[in-house]
DNA sequence: AAAACCTCTGAAAACCGTTTCAATTTGGCG
DNA sequence: CGCCAAATTGAAACGGTTTTCAGAGGTTTT
């Protein structure tokens, strides 16, 4: 910047000031300085800068991201949630930096913070992490979470209306004539224990006697859920016909199962799913699922965790939540 | 630091030297340092460190990402080579700076270079961007790119074996007996064409005869993908009894409209897709595909970027490439 | 006992911007 | 023409770390 400043005959805060687009400096000035910066390929550091600051203008998000080494994929949906996050926060002129898989350890979160590497976070997905979250949060880490909403508001959640998604998956079954509902999912996952709840809350309203099941799923790939409900099947007395999987990877999976058991699919057993992942309406059967609106998530969480940031306060929020009916 | 350089009675420097491990530092200066830096939570300043070391331990990843809004839909395939890079970055105490997706100027990443805001870079996915790769990496750019390599090799790329995966692809459906074959894809991306290139190659080296057609798809989702294959049949002569799609995805949507055309797959059509995306043996019907190693893909870019941004020297390098057939 | 050598520590400079504050110039107005 | 305000600029300090270099104290060698 010295150099610059020396052939532009003008100090060094002046060069600042100019390429700031700061008011405080005259126009022909700016543009001699800036003339002088492009022909010698000058950038400003962004590490001075941010040093002198004390802001870095980056966002760590963190994706409940399972390696494959675990033999644990990562669900389209997740990416589609990070393709939100990314262009919201590249409209507002913010990084993205993704943490490492392997980082679930609130002092590294916190590390993170202190040593000023990131301004704040994004979680995408509660998984597991709920305490390591709330300490987090109590730490007064600026900080908005995908998932579902607890009961005390410690951090900002933005997520889909589980119960309501629940909901209208139970709707759906029941009105298809489906008494015999089987839940997959893991509900220590508080999204789906909720979205458990729904159906569940739908089967008791809908004024049919309802004969309800649930089949635990941890540690999801499709190849473990396959064979989850192989052999769940195989126990069962009897096999279901109707299905509400917590993903739409899941009723992937379970779809795949139960046809391997001979039973058609939309025919004899009806499967509705979450997420509307890209290509869902192209598995056969197409699926039935639960559109949330990843992208205006995306928007949303950034627009809030700025907010924190700024030193605003700010509320949960819940995100439309539909569904989207594939019957062919 | 200068406070926890009064509270443990020494001087800056020492503390500096303490933290980092240095061996200048008597053993138990370090501990008194290390107990006073944990019992008041202090962390170093990564921007200063950053500012002083003109390294900033942070790859700039790129992916071709392609935004909802455009209705384009990134493939799984990515998500699991960043899924990769992601770990292998982690684990060499990189962080990761994920791009974002609107930007595809060299100008931008050159930017990020000179403002010393990362010290590298990892392309995932060459797609249209060659002639823009190829300036940046002009301009000295430590860079690693996944993709296809090129005639004179410009920067380091890391890919599968087109070539082969193409003949495989072309071995595969020529033993099934397949002698009206359609290659799907847009072969103005560099990989594609070779996949064709090495199905082509494998067709004329078979001995047999074999009808082989061409369809092109640009503009990549599902929906697009779907429209285009029945547009296509509808005017072909005849329909094709073996595909060779670009990608599982894409395979997907070709298989969907191929059924709905009334064709059986694979009875009556054979298909082979690229990538073995996570849940490509879930799809009815399973999907027959090439797979490449992307989790060692990762490690391998993240390992090749380190040795360039050092200022030592690497090549281009192929990632296995194998053929996974599911006829069931 | 002097010389040579280690080991450990600290002062000062460097990294590269931005901000504060004071100074200079210019313009407006009576 | 003199005074005040506004516009523009620069000197110096600051943000937080690391590195260079020199020095202090202790140990070993001759």
């Amino acid at each position: 910047m010295d150099e610059v400043a020396i052939l532009a005959k003008v100090s060094k805060p002046t060069v600042s000031r100019a390429l700031s687009g700061s008011p405080l400096v005259n126009a022909k000035t700016r543009e001699r300085v800036l003339a002088v910066a492009r022909e010698h390929g000058y950038a400003v550091n962004r590490n001075a800068q941010k040093l002198r600051h004390k802001r870095t203008n980056t966002i760590a998000v963190s994706i409940d991201f399972l390696s494959h080494r675990q033999n644990h994929v990562s669900d389209p949906f997740v990416f589609e949630l990070l393709a939100g996050v990314s262009e919201a926060l590249g409209n507002q002129n913010q990084d993205l930096l993704l943490t490492a898989p392997n980082h679930n350890d609130p002092d590294v979160f916190q590390q993170m913070l202190l040593s000023r590497g990131v301004d704040g976070f994004i979680f995408l997905g509660q998984g597991h992490r709920e305490d390591m979250l709330d300490k987090f949060s109590a730490l007064g880490a600026p900080m908005v979470v995908w998932g579902a909403k607890r009961k005390k508001e410690a951090y900002c959640v933005i997520g889909s209306d589980n119960v309501r998604g629940g909901e209208l998956a139970g709707q759906y079954l029941i009105e298809k004539g489906r008494r015999n509902i089987l839940f997959v999912g893991d509900p220590s996952h508080n999204e789906i224990y909720w979205r458990m709840k729904g159906l569940k809350s739908s089967a008791e309203n809908s004024g049919s006697s309802i004969h309800f099941s649930e089949m635990q799923l941890s540690n999801f790939s499709y190849e473990s859920a396959y064979e989850s409900a192989i052999s769940y099947f195989s126990e069962a007395e009897s096999l279901p016909d109707g299905v509400f999987a917590y993903s739409d990877t899941a009723a992937m999976a379970i779809i795949h199962a139960l046809k391997k058991l001979g039973r058609r699919v939309p025919e004899d057993v009806s499967v509705v799913g979450y997420n509307d992942i890209p290509g869902s309406g192209f598995f056969s059967p197409a699926i039935t699922t639960i559109r949330q609106e990843t992208f205006l998530a995306g928007e949303l969480m950034v627009s809030k965790l700025m907010k924190i940031i700024d030193g605003k306060k700010t509320k949960s929020e819940t995100i439309k939540t539909e569904l989207i009916i594939r019957d062919t």
